[in-house]
DNA sequence: TTGTATGCGTTATCAG
DNA sequence: CTGATAACGCATACAA
């Protein structure tokens, strides 16, 4: 059987489409007696109400919005980072009864970007930097907000954004290092450096990530110490733990491990223990992020609004009209056990 | 300025708007050369690409799969079950490049059954059971699958579902713990029976959820042994932990603890530790689900495919032929550390 | 290879 | 209070 519609409702009870429609929208625009009627009848022909579609191609809103992650998506649900601030985004949608749509647009694969395209959606918001996907949406004269900077201030992109200083930030975790005596010092990067070796030079990567801020920041913060990076390719406990190996394992241990991820660095810390050295006392090790475990685990590490970068978001993209649409949010630096000063 | 259509393309270049349709989506129906004129002149207009809600209008497909909850998004994502059937459930979507809309459908509140009306998807899945949103989904036609059974096996509803056998997997534990000697059981049921004080006889709940299955085969299984139920209103690590004082904190605590799911159990497991109680010799706790974080903390449980229930849901929802559709999985009882024979 | 007519299902507008 | 008409933007079927 074909799909039932107003227009059949209407010829069969002999009155309007639009009566029809009416009769589901606005009840005040019909008799009640009619109105009674046409839901009676419609019921029993089978329709089940105006069709979404169809309603949003004539009203030109879809009342759903866009998350774009670069990664796959089973990661985006299991980095609590990411947890975090979904939950912040989607607590704002539920309340105004928008509804969240989530796309996976890996920047490696450009065919992804149609996503972009076919996505019906009023708005794309991401936790990530302004990347591709992103101007892509803004190609299509959609509303977009990035919660990640990943290029210079000034160098601004045309997106909305909430963001914090990631340079600020990597400076200051840098500064408080050296003052702390810290001559050596590792620093593991996240997926944007993948496949490449060890970096003793930094030059800046082709991608410009939040790591790309970061490990700026740091280097300068430092001065003039021994930086050694190196390029965990992804973002996980299992990367951090994983770079135990690549860290601890030698003659020539630092005496300090930055992570650009808290994920990353806890991990990092189990790698420590595992070898019986314990942070804070025989390695420094210091985070991004701030999460709640991180407090727990005492890591030193830059805290920085997750959920307000979310809930921020969420409103930027709700109300087109809020003034302040480019946000620099606060960051901290919160020193706790896992960093101690070089003997 | 007005939005740019294909329409307009096409009178400016005197070519038929199908002309223009074609440039985008069949390169092989015109010229190569007619095609770059249409492309460069639409760049030029400012034409970005089919519009996706007219295209998903006429196509009658959206490419976009509705999950549904019925709790808060946020919890969605905290849920470490929840978490891991999303994981599953998104990666053979990703594969197919089809999208996922989050719907959060309370049970309790009437109105949000609108969002499944107003949702633009092609089908609808949910780790939940056949909750009222799934019929109303099913009411427009649309293909469902749920993943938690809730009523008696024969008493299906209409839609696909790929479960497992929770009176089962619920009479096994109680068998289980009968056998070690358990006389006095306490059971911490989750949401379904929120605001209920404990309960010494069990009456099925209104509500049908897999709470009341897993219970009502744990009391079976459990033979006469003195049971009372705790609803702790939530499914939370926390309610485990709060659990410990409507539990150990009494003259007569029971030998054994049974929780409806693992989060909980653990979070129990920590109200044990707080108090001095070492789970498998002071007490004996059981949960369900088998979370990775489980076998760490040496839990006994019902182990349950979370992720093949998410890789079936998806892969019914994108092809409607598949045979089999409503699909039990098998459970099997896991022993481990937590649980010991009554002395 | 290109064009024409038409429908997808709904709702705004405006006239009765 | 009710109805006729015209979009919304695109793509299918078929004709040229």
């Amino acid at each position: 059987m074909a799909k039932v519609t107003q227009q059949d409702i209407a010829k069969v009870l002999g009155v309007s489409v639009m009566t029809v429609s009416n009769a589901f929208n606005r009840p005040d625009q019909l008799s009640a007696d009619l109105r009674e009627r046409v839901l009676e009848r419609a019921a029993k022909m089978g329709y089940t109400g105006p069709d979404a579609v169809a309603r949003q191609l004539r009203s030109g809103r879809t009342n759903t919005f866009a998350v774009v992650f670069e990664e796959r998506l089973s990661y985006a649900f299991s980095d609590p980072f990411s947890v975090a601030w979904l939950a912040a985004f989607s607590e704002v949608m539920e309340r105004k009864r928008a509804s969240i749509t989530l796309l996976s647009v890996p920047a490696a694969d450009v065919d992804a970007l149609v996503a972009i395209q076919d996505a019906a959606v009023d708005g794309v918001a991401g936790l990530c930097g302004d990347q591709p996907a992103m101007a892509r949406a803004r190609e299509r004269g959609l509303p977009t907000v990035y919660c990640t900077r990943t290029s210079e201030p000034g160098s601004e992109q045309a997106g909305d954004y909430v963001v914090i200083d990631d340079y600020a930030a990597g400076f200051e975790v840098g500064q408080y290092l050296r003052r702390l005596g810290h001559q050596r010092v590792f620093l593991l990067a996240g997926a944007a450096y993948a496949g490449q070796p060890p970096m003793k030079e930094y030059h800046r990567g082709d991608l410009d990530t939040s790591d790309h801020l970061r490990i700026s920041g740091v280097l300068e913060g430092l001065g003039g110490a021994e930086v050694t990076i190196i390029p965990m390719g992804t973002n996980s406990s299992t990367a951090g733990r994983a770079a135990g190996v690549a860290v601890l394992d030698r003659r020539d241990r630092p005496t300090a491990v930055i992570a650009v991820s808290d994920v990353m660095a806890l991990g990092f810390m189990d790698a420590c223990r595992q070898r019986g050295l314990e942070p804070g006392r025989d390695i420094s090790v210091v985070g991004f992020d701030d999460l709640p475990e991180s407090a727990a685990g005492g890591l030193t590490t830059i805290h920085q609004p997750v959920r307000d970068k979310g809930r921020l978001a969420a409103e930027l993209l709700l109300d087109p009209q809020r003034p302040d649409r480019r946000i620099v949010l606060p960051h901290e630096l919160i020193v706790r056990s896992s960093t101690h000063p070089v003997a």
